[in-house]
DNA sequence: TAGAGTAGCGCAAACGTTTGCTCTACTCTA
DNA sequence: TAGAGTAGAGCAAACGTTTGCGCTACTCTA
């Protein structure tokens, strides 16, 4: 006898009929007690309220979506990479859902096709909007979004000339990692780079060329060796940054800073006492290595969630567009958002320059 | 124009009335052409095909669900903590599930009561059966279990008394990996435990105390310290095995046998040169740190695709109750299911015992 | 060639809601 | 006291399907 009612009437599936005959009026009036909506008499309120409750009435969620064309249901594309970030956009952008009143079915992109993904949701399930998450470049993910129309909201970039985009502003994620390493007395910088030509890794190594000049270093195309997302590659570019005689190396992301760590004392030197690591994104990871490593937080939680409070929005504004009063929704505005970062987060993958090094 | 459908007709959400009107037939008969269900003449057929193409039929699987009963649609709940078992079997899952035609919703159960999240989400998506993960105590589960009339299974543990259930034999799995490190000819060879008392850590518990008696060693309790599956708890229960004079450390998840390692490396002591580091589940993780660590392979991708076709088998059976022709569900067997977890994989974090240590 | 059988298709009733409209009966005000 | 106004509640249509049943017209066999 919990609080929950799936429980009271296992099988029959109270109906709003049921409620409806057991209390002696119409199915309408019941429908209109359980929504607020209309007007019913106090004393009829409260006796259909108590039959409802009594009878565990759960009411039927597919029935009133194919009534009101409305599922309460949003989907959620992220791309089949193992990056940190997406689990935890994915899990606070459940919670935003669950509070909304939504529920979030989660699909994993394996062929980079973001669009047959949905095509193939949308065949079993009525999806109201989409959060994409994705690594793709401009033109496929342009090509998705043209060939859904529902509402959407891509995160985790931002699409020339798309205004419905989240990302985190990882150029001064970068500056601030970087910066924290030139005051460390540090002079010859490395950057562990992304995938260089696409949006997340050119923006962190703007941030790092950024933080260089800001210190009066000149951003040598040496000191960038790109490792894309794949730790596979991150052995050889730390390699090439070593070369280049490094005593940092600032990483685009958790899992190349921890991989760059481990090619170090792989090769028999060590962070932070050879060379220097920052990187950006805090996650359980971090903490988990030795040395722990010094990072930028990254507001992954906070773009899950405002993805879904834009989504949300876009769709509560869209079955009601001349509907101008303000509702719960605190946040409708459009518009690119590019969240800040922060802030540092100092561990010991980092350490002053000595001239030792 | 490309080959996924809700691009023809943006807005007007083709319906099968639109259909038949064009084709000059019934509805219902464009219902049968789509289902390939009952009669209909192949001209016909071609015809109402043909046009359906044209005019971008999708079909309202709300609609559907609404008169068959059937959403399509199935619930995973995981308990929110960083494992990366559970992400692996969320991704095949969900790949699972789409072959199958279902969509998989996903919900991590924050509060630890699994019901709540199961009735929240109920309430705005009707599921078909649900995916319980859950490191929750035997009553719990139970209790939550019970409250639902939904089809479901339960993975990552076994629960007494409960058939469906998919788990991986983790006492296996740490007998795989203590053996590996008796062959090394390690005989102090140290348990760092997840939760003692609970299934999942009870079960590696006893498997490295059977490796240990296979060799002839006593497994003494002084060599077992839980740390649970926080990494916090792991430099405590680290130190208190190096204590006890271990020369090798069992770990139950990778998790805190990474952690372990950072643990030696922050007291100045090295894997596997000082002490070797043996785990289980093999993931990005696993290779991105210094050194590799030894693990043996989880079947996680198998539980979270036998979770899903077991489910759905279990779906079909409910609603056919009598049909017993065989349909393409190979595994329609009840029964609690122990994957055989493997292989062992050997990196660089366990060595042969050396006489120096 | 007449009767039986059947292939092809339409009819209409559901599935459980939501909601505009209608109707009654009541409470006001003038 | 009569008329207008309104609160409370019912009626019924719709949402887009699926599917049992029934009807027509055709193809057989004897």
């Amino acid at each position: 006898m919990n609080s929950s009612g799936s429980n009271t009437q296992s099988r029959g599936k109270t109906t709003l009929r049921d409620v409806a005959a057991a209390a002696g009026v119409n199915v309408s009036t019941v429908s209109r007690v359980i929504h607020n909506k209309g007007r019913v008499g106090r004393e009829t309120r409260e006796r259909v309220l108590e039959i409802a409750r009594n009878l565990g009435y759960q009411g039927n969620p597919i029935a009133r979506a194919l009534k009101t064309a409305q599922s309460s249901t949003i989907l959620m594309v992220v791309p089949q990479i193992e990056n940190p970030i997406f689990a935890s956009a994915i899990i606070s952008a459940e919670n935003a859902a669950r509070r909304a009143g939504y529920a979030l079915l989660v699909a994993y992109d394996h062929a980079g096709s973001a669009g047959q993904v949905i095509d193939d949701i949308s065949r079993s399930s009525l999806v109201e909007g989409v959060i994409i998450a994705s690594f793709d470049d401009d033109d496929q993910l342009r090509q998705t979004l043209a060939s859904t129309d529902k509402p959407y909201v891509v995160i985790n970039r931002v699409l020339p000339g798309e205004s419905h985009c989240i990302a985190i502003d990882t150029r001064q994620a970068s500056l601030i990692g970087v910066r924290h390493l030139t005051e460390l007395g540090h002079t010859r910088i490395g950057h562990l780079a992304g995938r260089l030509g696409r949006f997340n890794g050119e923006m962190r190594r703007e941030g790092w060329a950024l933080a260089l000049k800001e210190a009066g270093i000149a951003p040598e195309t040496s000191l960038i060796a790109e490792a894309g997302y794949n730790p596979e590659r991150v052995p050889g570019a730390v390699d090439a940054l070593l070369c280049a005689g490094v005593t940092a190396i600032h990483a685009a992301t958790l899992l190349t800073g921890v991989a760059a760590i481990a090619r170090l004392y792989a090769l028999g030197r060590r962070a932070p006492e050879d060379v220097s690591i920052v990187t950006m994104h805090d996650d359980l990871l971090a903490r988990v290595v030795h040395p722990r490593v010094t990072t930028v937080r990254l507001p992954t939680e906070e773009m899950g969630e405002l993805a879904v409070s834009r989504l949300v929005a876009q769709i509560k504004r869209r079955s009601a567009p001349f509907d101008d009063a303000k509702d719960d929704f605190e946040d409708r505005e459009d518009g690119v958002l590019l969240l800040p970062p922060g802030p540092l987060i100092t561990r010991g993958s980092a350490a002053p320059f000595s001239s030792g090094q």
